[in-house]
DNA sequence: GTTGAGTGCAACCAAAGGTTGCGAAAGGTG
DNA sequence: CACCTTTCGCAACCTTTGGTTGCACTCAAC
């Protein structure tokens, strides 16, 4: 069975740009389109769609304060989304641990049986 | 400060299909693009294409067997993307945790001299 | 009012994911 | 051997997505 994840969080999460913004409102707070396009290394219009995004999947919102939009993190959906990081982390990390007891396993019978 | 994070492993296991390739080949065990193909919602050359991204950051690796090319998942590379899964949901995590207490401090700030 | 910073919208470009079509190589079978 | 099937790789093409530039609008401040 496959690993049971929204994958619309994840496409959301998936892109560095938006990873870096997402750390950098949780660093220094809410933030605008244009003061987070300062600290990164795209446009104001390109930060502008990707807080779209995020907004869209409701890791952040938008707050308008007179000509200016501050976003901030939506900590309960951000929560969200770490829970599923781990879980499909865990998920492989048990997956690899019983490869890794069935290879030695059948590495103790090779031994027995090849003597 | 932007969490150092390989951003060619994220974005290879930040497709929805190439995760659950990698769900497939982990508890299937080996296979081709072909037998994979089977199981996915995408042509075969599409799952050809994935191969090649996943086998590009080592995150799987090719064995020629006649005339099929037997793809496995590398588990070493795998346990190093898993890390950094587990790294950056921690830090999210950690902060968080922070704002809410931070959170918490004012409200009870706010509280004592409200009164 | 005029000026300037912040925003949104539209057009345009390049890269990535996906598809179809085709030709080549390897295995099975008459 | 000849034939047919399976698997694969390559090329052309389409659509979506991330990115850019350009322009018009709003709101605050002087």
């Amino acid at each position: 069975m496959s690993t049971v994840v929204d994958d619309e969080l994840w496409s959301a999460i998936g892109d560095p740009i938006r990873r870096t913004m997402i750390d950098l409102l949780l660093s220094d707070g809410p933030g605008t389109a244009t003061s987070l396009s300062r600290q990164l290394p795209v446009t104001r219009q390109a930060v502008s769609k990707h807080l779209a995004v995020l907004d869209r999947v409701g890791l952040i919102h938008a707050e308008p304060a007179g000509r200016e939009r501050h976003y901030q993190v939506d900590e309960a959906q951000l929560a969200r989304a770490v829970a599923q990081l781990s879980a499909v982390g865990s998920t492989w990390d048990a997956r690899l641990r019983r490869i890794k007891r069935i290879a030695e396993t059948v590495e103790r019978h090779r031994t027995n049986e090849g003597s």
